[in-house]
DNA sequence: AGAGTGGCTTTGTGGTGGAAAGTATGCGGC
DNA sequence: GCCGCATACTTTCCACCACAAAGCCACTCT
């Protein structure tokens, strides 16, 4: 095939972090990216809908990829974990973010395009088996 | 804690349909959904610079999660694949996108609060481990 | 002191994305 | 006619990972 089609790759997205790019993670970060100050364990947890061992996971699995830190510390006796976005994090996030608006124009496009009446014709040469 | 926050799961997207939410199908789908007589195979594959065998895998997915027909036929004698989004698809991919558009949003808000200086100081009664 | 709760971490597992390998057919050269 | 290479997929395999369940520790209440 033609391998010099201007839209060769057009919508394979490949800026499409893979680590910031799951419903779960896209979530915190998301809540994160809104408070500077960062936000404690439990309230990701509620704000995010996410059970105390999925949350724990997902924030180590952040916090190796560089896009948060994570404080722990003590109210009183018991622990906190504090969170925020590092600016490493909220650099590949606004990254992320421009990426999905990309997704998001294509889609716009696409319906507009898709208020044209399907043709009921097949591609030449088609033949149903 | 107070389970009557008014933003308890603000963050969770639940709507993120995971079978739509996925770099490559995504992008199969967004291709999709602009080409209202659908597209065939090898396009595809160009499209979202995808291997045979990925694309293969996703377009099973999605074809059993009824988001895609597919209609394979002969262009002489090679076989020859065409996928259309079905109207099931058309559909849920707006849910997807609408839901990604709230993401968005949020996002656009958190970087417009994110213009305040973050503050040094650490939530009251917190104390570094 | 024993039951309950808050705040996490660790473990187990089913599911899945993607690479590699496999199948089948067609075409061109010699 | 068959050898090699290409097209058009499908199938297999594996490493990874999201999520749930269980575990852990400290505090509180009674």
């Amino acid at each position: 095939m033609n391998d010099n089609l201007p839209d060769e790759g057009r919508y394979a997205y490949e800026g499409l972090d893979r680590v910031l790019h799951e419903k779960a993670r896209l979530g915190i970060v998301t809540s994160l990216a809104a408070r500077a100050d960062g936000l404690l364990f439990t309230d990701l947890k509620s704000l995010c809908n996410l059970t105390d061992g999925n949350l724990s996971r997902h924030l180590t699995v952040l916090q190796e990829a560089g896009i948060v830190e994570i404080h722990k510390g003590y109210r009183g006796r018991r622990p906190q974990t504090l969170c925020r976005l590092s600016d490493e994090g909220k650099k590949r996030y606004l990254d992320y973010i421009a990426v999905l608006e990309s997704v998001l124009e294509d889609a716009v496009e696409a319906s507009k395009l898709a208020k044209k009446v399907r043709s009921k014709v097949l591609p030449e040469g088609f033949s149903p088996a």
